[in-house]
DNA sequence: CGATATTAGTTTCACTTGAAACTAATATCA
DNA sequence: TGATATTAGTTTCAAGTGAAACTAATATCG
């Protein structure tokens, strides 16, 4: 290998691109098969589970997703009863969306799936390599 | 907070996603920008930049993707010009790739332009998180 | 040998995606 | 005030996606 030549295993944003694939892969299913969840609409659970009352807008700040991803799930979660939305009183443009009965119901149930989920991943890895990890994921993330 | 419901900034499958997709965007501007490239065709160039010769499913098995991705890849790259295939001699089924001249005249561009990015992006990290950046996403993408 | 299974790669189909256009409501400011 | 701009959210459209079906070639085995 010259410096002329790219080793893609080892070139750092494609292993990071493959990491965080097969990541969101194990545990899309963990929610996808017993929830008919997808991975957006789970971000939206996710967000509303612990802001609720955010507009669709707040939603695709916090979830890092755009707003037509935020206003499909939000439609998809409404339709299957998980989602509660009204218009603000001051401004009815915006709309205030919060976990339905059943919706609260499936995110209890979720929560502790995926922090046993991350609680696994995690354990891989040692102390240092989590916490080098974690700053490092942020500055990454923080980047233009 | 408490353990009843999730954080999703600090949930590390979230914090991997996003950084992972925000290191894609901008490695993706720089060569779809200047060459009008896709990321399944620029990991098909980057494959065969150093394994020429590969047939279509090793090129699948090293970067990652399916077949129908790469099958589609390989179609548009030969479409432009940039690959070139012949059915291998010993078995009509497979195939054999590799760049053309013009394929090849990219890649010794693009090859530059993402060292210099991936460069840029460690820069942001001190050796150690690096390493243990690494390691850890080795760890990771191992994972069933 | 020839019937059947396997493999390489492509195509189909149903679904997801994001940019741009759009609708409805509110804000601005002459 | 009312004309114009801005904002929240939805819809449209063209493109990308993967599972499953398909085609063509080769392998296996009675």
């Amino acid at each position: 290998m010259n410096d002329r030549t790219l080793d893609l295993p080892a070139f750092l944003p494609y292993q990071l691109s493959v990491a965080a694939n097969r990541i969101s892969d194990r545990l899309a299913r963990i929610y996808s098969d017993r929830f008919d969840l997808t991975i957006p609409e789970w971000r939206v659970m996710a967000v509303l589970g612990r802001f609720p009352g955010l507009s669709a807008g707040e939603v695709a700040e916090r979830s890092a997703m755009d707003k037509v991803r935020v206003s499909r799930a939000v439609a998809r979660l409404l339709d299957a009863g998980r989602l509660e939305r009204r218009t603000a009183a001051d401004d009815r443009r915006r709309t205030e969306l919060r976990l339905s009965e059943a919706g609260h119901a499936i995110y209890a149930e979720i929560v502790p799936l995926a922090q046993a989920f991350e609680r696994d991943v995690m354990d891989d890895l040692t102390a240092g390599e989590l916490a080098a990890m974690r700053s490092a994921l942020a500055k990454l993330s923080r980047q233009p």
